[in-house]
DNA sequence: AGTACCACCTGACGGC
DNA sequence: TGCCGTCAGGTGGTAC
């Protein structure tokens, strides 16, 4: 599930593969996931310039070209990039295709539709308009508690919250309060300082295995909590059995004997 | 402000 | 074999 690591990691992948080719042609397949642009504006905004730089803002890749506009892409939870030579066959569940000169193509796939395109002026304006919390990737110890601050009820939909906390979905909330030993439910203003030290310092470690292992569970630290996301598995921890709950509304796992 | 629920969408999976 | 219900996920909306 696109979550920041992985966003992260296709934001490197745009970098490698797409980067300083014109851009000749572009194709919209799917036009619900285009929010407030046309297929024609969409054209006009990119068909003609290479790109030459890419963000991220929490689950938002940024996409610039050097004819001065931003796309925009969410994911959702199924959505990817893939970069290939335009005489292989398109993959399947494409949105979005775009042509370069050179003969490559970047297509954007989304399976179950979920996601957005959309092109902006100015990305750190986009990012101001959604009411984007700060980026959980890097955030220092003083912007966490700020970020916790004057909040109550539980810990895991404030993670999640992309206006609190930007980045965050389901799994890497889980891993965090897992790998920090504190209960998905555990009301906000009840942790100690000690506490909210600890929750910074594991979420910081964990994006950072995260993104330097391309956000390929299979190959995550045999300890993480992804590895055994399901009811009734083993706790690396204690041996104790992983439980299956909803939080918030979302199905979570964790450990009531190590989660506290 | 927090929570609870629904809708969006479709592939995967379990039950029968 | 195949139908059918449920779930998964991120986000945005609404109602309480």
């Amino acid at each position: 599930m696109p979550e920041l690591p992985d966003v992260e990691t296709l934001k490197r992948y745009v970098d490698a593969t797409s980067l300083h080719r014109r851009v000749q042609h572009l194709h919209v397949f799917d036009t619900s996931l285009l929010e407030d642009v046309s297929r024609q504006k969409l054209v006009a905004a990119l068909v003609g310039a290479p790109f030459d730089r890419t963000t991220r803002h929490g689950k938002y890749l940024g996409v610039h070209s050097s004819g001065g506009s931003w796309l925009l892409l969410h994911f959702g939870m199924t959505g990817d990039l893939s970069a290939q030579n335009r005489d292989r066959e398109l993959p399947e569940f494409t949105a979005l295709e775009i042509d370069f000169a050179d003969g490559l193509r970047l297509a954007y796939t989304n399976a179950r539709r979920l996601g957005t395109i959309a092109v902006a002026a100015d990305f750190d304006a986009f990012v101001a308009d959604r009411k984007l919390g700060p980026d959980a990737l890097g955030i220092g110890l003083a912007a966490f508690r700020d970020v916790l601050a004057g909040h109550h009820g539980a810990l895991k939909p404030l993670l999640m919250n992309q206006q609190v906390i930007a980045g965050l979905g389901n799994e890497y909330v889980d891993e965090t309060l897992y790998q920090a030993g504190l209960r998905p439910d555990r009301p906000v203003d009840e942790l100690s300082d000690s506490e909210v030290k600890r929750l910074h310092r594991t979420l910081a470690r964990i994006l950072k295995t995260a993104i330097d292992r391309h956000a390929d569970p299979e190959s995550f630290p045999s300890g993480w909590l992804q590895r055994r996301r399901s009811a009734g598995r083993s706790c690396p921890r204690c041996a104790g059995e992983i439980v299956k709950s909803r939080v918030g509304g979302r199905a979570t796992y964790w450990c009531p004997a190590c989660q506290s």
